[in-house]
DNA sequence: ATGCATGAGAC
DNA sequence: TCTCATGCATA
């Protein structure tokens, strides 16, 4: 009883709003799509800009989140506040600055129509189902199978105890690795804590994945997000410590085997998301026709080529505590 | 532990 | 359309 990822993966949610609209890092300093239109760009400039970018990252392999743990190599971006614009130039144009005219370059590339193909979702089959993420109390839900109750009433749980303290970095980083054993002590594994802080019934608080979790004791969950959970695990520690305690009761979890919906995640072949590497570290933020245009190059759909950009973005922008505190 | 995905809400 | 918080599936 201590391996998870065996069972009810609860999907409910948390709405811990905590930084709900930090909505920051907008203005691209890339310039896409200006100046060339004619479309009859080869695919040898496509190629070139893998090459160099390719050369460029396995030289600063520090500038990319290459593998696992490249991610937080560099330093955190917004962590000082709670909104402040990470969006730095990621790219290492290194010895060779050639990435503005490979853009021009690039951009012509499609200068024109985009097929638009893959307008359908993604290529998995599988439905998307009701992936709630708070919803009001009274809603119900479409789906009567898998159903998984505990919604959040809140939409913005605003931190109470919001004092520097709590913001602190370190502060963050040091409750983390508490909770992480002091949870292992008490012999719950990251799954159970996610499915029990339901059962604290705290306002708006629901339950968590696994991996929320467990990117919560790693700390790379963002900076808002750490401070928006925190308060909710620290609850759960307590509450859980005091009931190991107290010896009483220590069940309480509500364990909702989930039924057949399974998604199937796509799978990038390596070269495939070598070039896609190339092209972010040229540009993170392509548009919608370039994304077309490179999904269509790498023969992948549109969307998966998309998503796959918010995903990159995104871990860029998580934060690694440890890098900045623990000195 | 982490890759790919969804969806709400902000632009 | 993007960001953000989160999740399912999987290595």
């Amino acid at each position: 009883m201590s391996s998870y990822g065996l069972y009810h993966p609860h999907q409910t949610l948390t709405s811990l709003g905590g930084g709900r609209d930090i909505s920051n890092a907008d203005h691209d300093q890339y310039l896409w799509g200006k100046g060339n239109f004619f479309g009859g760009l080869d695919d040898g400039l496509l190629a070139r800009a893998e090459a160099l970018a390719a050369v460029d990252i396995s030289k600063s392999s520090t500038q990319h989140m290459m593998k696992h743990d490249g991610l937080y190599g560099h330093t955190a971006t917004d962590l000082g506040g709670n909104n402040s614009r990470p969006h730095m130039p990621i790219h290492s144009h290194g010895p060779f600055g050639p990435t503005d005219s490979m853009l021009d370059q690039l951009s012509a590339n499609t200068g024109m129509q985009l097929p638009m193909m893959g307008e359908h979702h993604n290529n998995v089959p599988t439905s998307h189902h009701n992936h709630h993420q708070m919803y009001p109390p009274m809603y119900s839900h479409p789906n009567p199978m898998n159903n998984h109750h505990s919604f959040s009433p809140h939409h913005q749980i605003v931190h109470h105890s919001m004092h520097d303290n709590d913001c602190d970095p370190r502060e963050l980083e040091a409750f983390a690795e508490r909770f992480k054993q002091r949870r292992i002590k008490l012999g719950v594994t990251q799954a159970d804590v996610g499915t029990a802080l339901a059962n604290l019934k705290l306002p708006g608080v629901g339950s968590l994945s696994q991996s929320t979790i467990c990117r919560f004791e790693s700390l790379t969950l963002s900076h808002n997000n750490m401070i928006a959970l925190k308060p909710i695990l620290q609850a759960w520690l307590e509450d859980a410590e005091k009931a190991a305690r107290e010896k009483k009761e220590a069940e309480q979890n509500g364990l909702i085997p989930l039924s057949d919906k399974k998604r199937k995640r796509t799978s990038i072949a390596a070269p495939e998301k070598r070039s896609l590497e190339a092209y972010f570290a040229v540009q993170p933020r392509p548009s919608g026709e370039k994304i077309a245009q490179i999904a269509e190059k790498l023969d992948l759909k549109k969307n998966v080529v998309r998503v796959w950009f918010c995903n990159q973005r995104q871990k860029q922008k998580r934060l690694k505590f440890s890098a900045v505190t623990a000195h």
